[in-house]
This record gives structure tokens, sequence and C-alpha cells, in this order.
DNA sequence: GATGAATGAGATTTCATTCAT
DNA sequence: TATGAATGAAATCTCATTCAT
């Protein structure tokens, strides 16, 4: 089960702060950075970086493991908090930072996310994290909150494209949601 | 109207060339791609590229123009075409790839955008185009088919936002476009 | 038959220029030289290296191909100029400084080898050379200057490996080739 | 004698693991191999390794004073069990992997050779080892079965030299060894 | 003393841009 | 004017060596 050695408490701190790190220069930099300009705004050296990601496919793949699973804890909470599935969704799709990186790296260019999908960690986290959406989803739709002639896939790929909006459009996002979620909505009359 | 001294015939026919297929090549391969292959696609030199386009920021914003000044035509011929405003809105969604391509290019990044805008010509074309948009969509919401409480900005935003999409999605947004165009709609129940 | 489009007269010029640079820097400091070092000696920038040569290997190819082109030329010099086969063999032996460069490039490490084996180029006119040498051998053996127990590969690899004595053996080697070829004579007593 | 501090048992221990490890490694992938590679292989760390060799240089020289101290006991050894002084040095030569593995290190580059003999300990054995060897070739001469022509550090350079053939053509050694000998051998007719 | 994590200098390679032909 | 060769700055990645645990 635990391949990886148990690293050292400093190692797994730097582990933490790289992927943390690059998650942020990502959303705002894009995935072309230079590795250097990761490795300066967390503090160490681009030597430590390769170190645990021998190249940028691999720490692609882990920010999107560490994300997803941010995203499914997300999910799981709001699921847990709000009186019912319709409202459950619409907290987290305006509330969590998480799932806005998320389908920011879900947009990648598909040789990217390959990589990415190579990845067994991740992949299995995705599939896990999607399958709780989808659970979400189906159950606002079969409490009548969603129209019926849409199906999940639908639902989740069109709202995780509008959060997917740059930084530029930032400002727009939640009006645009409020917009793409009221014409989700059933019985709207 | 002639600020540029005439060009000699294939100079000028370089210089459409270039831009076109610099238009496919930006679609296809993002903004990040070699200025080399561009040229090589063209079938003419690097050096012929640069004398018409002093940098890449040039060639962009010339695509720009190029592009807004062919959705401007297609804004045209879709109100001319079309029955209802409404009509027009959504043929010219769904059939201009000239504004596809635009959307494209109008969610680049921030600084690449600022230096497309810097260039008069492409700033002129670009808000000559918004302007007919955002006429054909006020006449849509006077005629009543646009719900009244959204503004024309956040209704061109969104549906630009929605034809961005990347071509791993490509299959997915004439649908997202119709859920979103439906919640748009006015007096829907 | 002629794929490459002709080059310019300085582009000719160059290529020439870092192939035989190459081929000293590689005889002076092995294979393992900076690509950098090689261009500044040759005084042209490193792009200009890569823009003909896309990686080490194809360098290697390159000065390989050369070498045995010019290796080629003094056999046949020899086999022109001296009065028997055995006196052609010795005078090359001890004469041909591109001799010398090419049986250094003959013992590089098999992988590297693999790699100029793989360029057609190199390998059609290494077969020739090896041909040229072989029939010179041949030659020798035929009028019983060689002793007829040793094949003509056993007296081809061992003259070559006592020629790639590394700069350091240099005073020694013609020596060690006096020695090596007199046992190799035929009728000593 | 004890100028070193004696070691722990396991640092003594891992001192002699990590020479020997070395001295394959070397042999096997050349002496630039990554420190790590030859931590690895030994089974320690890389600290361990600096620890007992400042750096790379120290462990190519502690990995030939290992050498040369088993050559001189294998020189010993053939003189000791074959009857005349040929017989030992033709034993020595195609039987020796440790001899072997000395004249690859002594081929190396003059400017790593040079830091090899900075190291008093192992200049002082290799002195022994060579002087072993000069002796059995000089009975060997004395006995009359080395041509009188040819000097003692003549036949020592070049046979080391054909010892010194890379893997790549270890199959031909034998032969190009015998081929060699009997050249230098006396009285042939 | 042993370990392996961190560092940063250096090598490879790419490409935007300039300039000789 | 068109061409594509030359340049060099910048990015990626590797590894010798140092140092915290």
């Amino acid at each position: 089960m635990t391949r990886e050695p148990a690293l050292r408490a400093d190692a797994r701190r730097n582990h933490h702060l790289i992927i943390t790190t690059a998650a942020a220069v990502f959303a705002e930099d894009g995935l072309d950075v230079p590795m250097e300009a990761i490795a300066r705004r967390a503090g160490v050296g681009v030597g430590t970086l390769y170190r645990r990601f021998p190249d940028r496919g691999e720490l692609i793949a882990a920010v999107a493991a560490h994300t997803f699973r941010a995203v499914l804890e997300d999910v799981r909470a709001a699921a847990a908090a709000a009186p019912t599935p319709w409202d459950a969704l619409t907290r987290l799709l305006s509330g969590s930072e998480n799932l806005r990186l998320t389908v920011h790296l879900a947009f990648l260019s598909p040789h990217t996310w390959t990589r990415v999908h190579s990845a067994s960690e991740s992949r299995e986290i995705h599939d896990e994290m999607m399958a709780a959406l989808e659970t979400l989803v189906n159950d606002a739709r079969r409490e009548g909150s969603i129209r019926a002639d849409v199906g999940t896939e639908e639902v989740l790929g069109l709202v995780s494209w509008v959060l997917a909006a740059p930084a530029s459009a930032a400002e727009s996002v939640p009006r645009w949601l409020e917009l793409v979620l009221d014409g989700l909505r059933a019985h709207r009359y």
C-alpha cells in the first residue's frame, strides 16, 4: 500500500508546499509557467522541485490529484450542510475555490490531460470526485429541482465551463452562473 | 483610407495569406506556436512574415482585426436574413465560424489582449463589431425575446464564453448554447 | 538524389566549418564536450550548430561520415602511390590523420555507434571505407606480406585499436605500430 | 601504519563495499556515472559515500589503489605458479580481471589520472605494482623469451593498451594479445 | 555515523527576432 | 522584396556536493 518509504518531515512539508504553490501559479499564469518560477515562489530550489516531480507532467498530475481530493471533500461538506441537493449544488458552485481550480485543469490541452490520467493516483481520485458530483446532480434532478430533459453530464459540463472562465472574467462568473442555473432549473414560470 | 503606401500585388497577397494562415494555426495550436510554423504553413519565409508584422503581438492584432471584420459582416448578414432579431442571434451563434475564432482570441491572456487593443486599427473594428452585436441583442430584448432583467453585456459575455469552449468540448457546445439561450429567453413557462 | 535544397554559400561554409571543428574537438576532449564549446570554437552561435544538427548524435554522425570519406581518399591515394600493398598499408597507418580520427570514433560507446550507423549516409560511406581497407589488407596477404594465418578482420581490428590510443600515449604509438606490424609480417626469421 | 584513526566495523565494511562497487560500476558505465548510482548500488546513501571520499577524484584514486594492490598480488601469484617468466606473463595477461580493470583506469583522461597520482597512497602502490610488472618482463627478456630490441616499457605499454580495449571488442582481445605476444617473442622463425 | 533532502551551477535544446544574401 | 541563416536569451533538466535530521 505504502510504496513510498515515508518522507522525512521537512520533505513532506516541501512536497505539500510545492503542490499548493504550483496550483496557485498554474491558476494565475497557466500551465506553461517556468518551473523555476514555481520553485522560486515556493521558496525552494529547482532541484528540489525536480526531485519530487521528474517533469512538468508529473507536477501537473500531482496538483490535479490534490485538487480532485479537495473538491471531493467540498462536495461532501456541501451535501452534508445544505438542506437540499439543489442548495448543495449552488453553494458548491459559488463557494468552492478548489472546484474552480479543478475545472481550470479539466479543460487543459488533451495532451496534458492524457498525462494526468495516466497517473493512476489522480485517475482514481478523479473518478471518485466525478461520481460524487454526479450523485449530487442526480439527487437534484430526482427531487425535481433540475429540468428533467437535461442530462447530468450536460449540467456538469456546462457549469464547469462557466466556472472555468479566466481571471479576466472573474467578476462576471457569479452572474453567469446564476443565469445558467436559473435556466437549468425546473418549474420556472 | 490609404494610410499605407500601396503594396505590390504579391505583397498584398502575402499579407492576406499570412493572416488567414495565422488565424487557422492559432485556432488549432494556440497562440504560442512558433512563428516559423506559421511562416512555413503560409509557404513564405520567416523574414517575410516579420517584414509585415514586426512581432507576434502585431500579428495577433492583425488576425484579430481581420476576424472582427469578418464577424461584423456575419452579424449584418444574419440580421438581414433572419425574420427576427432573436432568430438572427441564434443563427449567428451557431453558424459563424468567424465568431468562434474571435471569441477564442477574445479570451486570451490579458497581456496579449492589451496589445491587441493598443493597435488602433483592431480597436476600431473591435468597437464596431461590438456595437453591431449589442444592437442585435438590444433589438432582441426590445422585441421581448430576451428576459428583461439581464443586461446586453451579460448576454454577450455568457454566450461568448460558451462559444469559446475548446476543441475538446466542441461536441457539447451546441447543446450548451441551446440550454443557455433557453435560459435567457423571456416568457418561458 | 539531392533531397537537400542546396545550401546558401555562407551556410555551406558554416556547415563544413562546424564539422571540421567538431572533429578536432571530439578528438581532443572526447564526445562529451559541451555543444557550446564546439560552437564557440567554430566561431558560430549554438543556434547555428543546432540548426544544422538537431542533436549531438546527428553531429557525431556527420563528423563520422566526413572522416570516413577522408579516409577513403587516403586509402586510394596510398594505394596509388606505394609500390606494394604492404607499403601502402604502412604508409596509411603512420600517415593518415583522418584514419586516426576515424578509429577514435570507431571505438565509441556502442550506443553512440548505433546512432552513427542509423544515419544512412554515414553507414554507406563507412561500408565503402571498410571495403577499401579490406581490399588493401587482402592484397597484402595475397602478395605474401602478411602472415597467412591471420584474418583480414583481425589485422584491421588490432591496428585500429593501436591507432586509437589516446593523446597521452601518442608518443608510443609509432613504435607500437611498428612492433605490431612486424609481428603480423610473414617470412620473418 | 595506522595513520587513519581506526574505523568502526560497519564503517570499514562500507568503505570496502563502496570501493568494490565503484570499481564495478566504473568498469561497466565509465567514470562519469552519477555518484548517486554508485551509492545506490552499494546500498548506502550518497552522504555516506561522500563522508569517505570527499569527491569523485578521491573515489577514483581509492579504486585505483585497490586494484593496483590486487594486481600486485596477481603478479606475485603468477610468478610463483608459472614455470617461466614468459609463462607467468601470458597467464597474467589473459587471466587477471584486476589487471584489465587497472589498465582501463590507467588510460583515463590525463586530468583524472593526475589526481589519482597526487594521492600518495595510490601513487605508492602504483609504483610497487609497476615495479613487479617490470621485473616480470625483465626476467622474461633475460631468459631470452622476449626480443632483445624492445624495451620493457614498450612491452608493458603495448600489452596494456591491448588489454584496455572496450567491452565491445572484448571478444577480439585474446586473439589480439596472442598476435602481439607472438610478435614480441624472440627467436621466431 | 548514516541518510537522503536541498541546492544551484551547468548542459541541452528551442525559438523570437535580426540580418546577410 | 523575399528568403532562410545566424544569434543568443530563456527554459528544461541533471547531478556534484552540502547539510539538516
